[in-house]
DNA sequence: TTGCGTGCAAAGGTTTTGCATGGCA
DNA sequence: TGCCATGCAAAACCTTTGCACGCAA
């Protein structure tokens, strides 16, 4: 496990706690702090970044490039190796993101590894398309 | 094929006429306005932005998600249907943007469809990892 | 005491929007 | 003429950086 090289500080334990309190939920760094105020929790939005790319590093958190010009998407690791399995498909229509669990995209990992040359992060990959929700809505288009 | 809806216009041509001189090479707002530049040619960049997004509704041209703060990235779709049916990687480590073309992967379209209900867009969607030749350089880290 | 952590303010970069002017049809 | 397109300036947005002060060890 990974042990804190700085100082604990009173910021990081309440973001740490935030951070938790996803769960294995995704979340942006606006939500995080939208979390806080709503505890009355108060930390400036540098620390906010700071911690997150910290915590990032230590491996208790996954980052997500940004999509779209929309902000950053962070995942508390609740389990080491959580998560490193599976991909995510992110909805260009409602913007929501969906985790797939599934043996085929492991294989697939194997596959472009094997024969592209090509080692794929699946924790940074995001799908884009269509769910299916949004699927049937725009059927008629 | 898709018609113009509006005016042809002097800037919309001069942009069209960069934007083809990329082929299938994608490209930045920042590159083809370079790439205008160099030919003494000056638009403004609100109308490259507003050109290249009218002419990606056209079906013209294909816009890539921005990766980590980036800018996004845009690529002349030189034959209709041309890069629908392969994904690209993109290199975290030297940036480069890889085609794809393989069957598994329209395979893989396929399985997410049938066991997710999810529709993917092979031509939006980038693969983030390492190449074969960072991934050499990288073996000791 | 030492030096890392914090947070304000400001800068950074990309993209969008308001609005008056210009140009196509 | 009527409406769409243009482009300047400014805003919007997310994120990073500089710097002085505060706090953990």
């Amino acid at each position: 496990m990974a042990r804190d090289s700085g100082y604990n500080t009173k910021q990081r334990e309440l973001i740490k706690a935030a951070v938790k309190g996803f769960g294995s939920k995704h979340f942006t760094v606006d939500e995080l702090v939208a979390n806080l105020h709503s505890n009355n929790i108060n930390v400036g939005i540098t620390t906010v970044y700071r911690s997150l790319e910290r915590m990032a590093q230590q491996g208790m958190l996954r980052k997500f490039a940004s999509v779209e010009g929309k902000s950053a998407c962070w995942q508390y690791i609740e389990s080491p190796g959580e998560c490193s399995n599976h991909f995510h498909l992110h909805c260009k229509e409602c913007g929501k993101l969906f985790h797939c669990e599934c043996e085929y995209l492991d294989e697939m990992g194997g596959h472009i590894m094997e024969h592209h040359g090509f080692a794929i992060d699946a924790s940074a990959t995001v799908f884009l398309g269509v769910c299916e929700d949004c699927n049937k809505t725009n059927q008629h288009i």
